[in-house]
DNA sequence: GCCTTTGACTAATGTATATTAGCAAGCGCA
DNA sequence: TGCGCTTGCTAATATACATTAGTCAAAGGC
């Protein structure tokens, strides 16, 4: 206490610490006394509605009008990270933004995936639903942006390439794409393979001796029928089995278009003697198609799936199928922002994680 | 001014100016502080896992076990009053906090309920899962809270009674509790009419003329299997049908426990002709069982299931099961919110939603 | 014309948390 | 031995909002 005054810094000198060019990272409720000419003890009751408290209906017009106008929002502490977070810890909550949630799991499990990675470090995942909705998007995003997210994971359900919406390249933080990617590479983005997914449900086939393999297809547009299709034959390839295109159906991934294919097979005059699903619904009317023709599986006829699907184990026989490897995609994209690779938005290969297969029942080795 | 010195107090003494016994309304990080032996910096590192920032294992355990062991909660800006809100203009985002999202498809289901019925009126929702966690659920809730939510919808994946935790009354948004319920009533809640549900299951099958009716429960401590239980025996009491012990086993929700739940049932001298298993998947095991034993669904036995799974459908025969009314729910909850009766916290009932039945093929008319 | 009251507001201070600077102990090493 | 570095932490301070105790001017009372 000898000398007291050397405590206090002449008002204002302290001002000064934050060197940075940014005066301001976010409206305070000093800003809006400013604008509105009063104090901030009365914004802070208009604000807070505080009981007990009289002013006047213009006093409290113009604080509320500078307050929308400025665009105020209360206190967000984790979002006062300084300018330029050097990304170590990687602090607090992570937005997951994913075009539908209900349709079906592969969504949940990625986020599942993230939800892990993240709990040891402490961060909090926050998830919105987009609806691939072109005005719901943006204000779904903003939702999470504008609370001072410390990155954004991005996904959609179906893999495919995107054209990202503008706001996602002016955002200013890791954005990470999952299970889909943009033409320019502008972000990390992780898919399945489902090339070598296809090539090796196909390899696993050969490897029990079978020869004449015919694969049912999902619908034809899209990414993921092209890639397990193209996988199929890069296994043929390899294992210098001839492609024939009578063997390769054209279905819709849906089980009665699974139905349908396998009784074309069935008709043919050399038949197949293992069947690649190239999902799990189709592999379901593969089964019903098979059974019906009075063949056995796996002694008769071997079958594989794709998805992994929950029914998968509940067929008869349980199908051997691929896993879709979303829960590790959800994990990886975390790990990207564990890991500040973040050089200057450059461009970033596209990470493809393989889908295991997983052997039950409905493949043996080839009769004869 | 003529007297500086008198603006200022030695430090400590100002510590004396709330005379109120009262020391603390709230924990805060200087009590976690004093608890855990060290500063109270310290403890805002830990808790917001702050960038940067190298620490000991050993200290950041002790800080968190003192804030889990004091019930820290942070400060809860509230920003916006209900009474009169000065902006609307605060993007409508409604927080959804469930404890686990992966596990079940239930929480999507509500979930989607929820986004549906926000949809229309352009709402957002953001979820966060808490996993129950005690250090973790605060962050995530207030991962939401803190972003400004206009409400907070906290579900539960199991149906129970919560003590809801502290931070859950001191909001000043409203709450809505899904699938969960206090004992105090404090917060409008639903749940699923797990009793109707288990009576008009069991009453459907009286309906087709059973008598001799078996059930297999869910793990006798939980909630909805006590209820699907009442609805089963009030079916029986309301069609005058005696209660016989012998036909309730019981099992766990898992299929293994279904199966041998059947077989117990079948050696029965005399022999249900009819089975209510409270969840699909007992189903499952039941079916299994029945085939084993060389009886056919529905002609020689019927059964109905509970919950209404993906895998009920493609079971042979498609198994006859209640919809759980989580889509409902979601539903639900968004529209207490529009209409605005939050009457200072009062009392609420718990809304009970109907757990219809979806008639598929396994359950016939009694032989005979 | 001098108090008193009241309405409308602010200065000053309090509370809780976030952040910066720096201290002290230990370690490798020239 | 002593220099520089890292690690692990605290003291001090900054920031943001809430609240208390007023100030000040206008409107009465006497």
């Amino acid at each position: 206490m000898s000398e007291p005054t050397e405590l206090r810094d002449p008002p204002g000198a302290s001002r000064r610490r934050k060197p940075a060019g940014k005066p301001k990272g976010r409206v305070t409720m000093t800003d809006i006394a400013r604008a509105a000419g009063c104090s901030q003890a009365t914004v802070s009751f208009v604000l807070n509605n505080s009981p007990g408290i009289r002013l006047s209906q213009q006093t409290r017009d113009r604080v509320i009008e500078a307050a929308r106008a400025l665009g105020y929002s209360p206190p967000v502490f984790s979002a006062l990270r300084p300018p330029v977070t050097p990304f170590e810890g990687l602090d607090g909550v992570i937005g997951f933004a994913v075009d539908q949630l209900a349709t079906s799991p592969e969504a949940v499990v990625a986020i599942e995936g993230a939800r892990q990675a993240s709990w040891n470090a402490g961060n909090v995942l926050l998830v919105a639903q987009t609806m691939g909705d072109a005005v719901m998007e943006p204000r779904a995003i903003q939702a999470l942006t504008r609370r001072g997210i410390s990155a954004l994971i991005y996904m959609t359900i179906f893999t495919r390439e995107i054209a990202a919406p503008d706001f996602l390249y002016s955002l200013d933080i890791p954005v990470i794409l999952l299970n889909c990617y943009t033409a320019d590479y502008a972000f990390p983005a992780v898919v399945p393979s489902e090339i070598a997914g296809g090539q090796s449900a196909t390899r696993h086939l050969i490897a029990h001796g079978h020869r004449r393999i015919a694969t049912i297809t999902g619908e034809p547009w899209m990414q993921a029928a092209q890639d397990r299709l193209k996988g199929y034959r890069r296994a043929l390839a390899t294992a210098d089995i001839p492609f024939d295109p009578e063997l390769v159906v054209e279905g819709d991934w849906s089980a009665s278009a699974g139905y349908a294919a396998t009784v074309k097979l069935l008709g043919l005059k050399e038949r197949p003697t293992a069947i690649f699903c190239q999902n799990d619904r189709t592999a379901i009317g593969c089964y019903e198609a098979l059974k019906e023709a009075g063949l056995h599986i796996p002694q008769d006829i071997s079958v594989v799936g794709y998805d992994d699907e929950e029914i998968a184990r509940h067929l008869f026989p349980p199908l051997t199928t691929s896993i879709l490897p979303h829960l590790a995609m959800g994990q990886w994209a975390i790990e990207q922002l564990e890991t500040p690779p973040t050089p200057g938005r450059g461009r970033y290969p596209i990470t493809k994680l393989e889908c295991p297969l997983v052997e039950r029942e409905s493949v043996a080795d080839v009769k004869g």
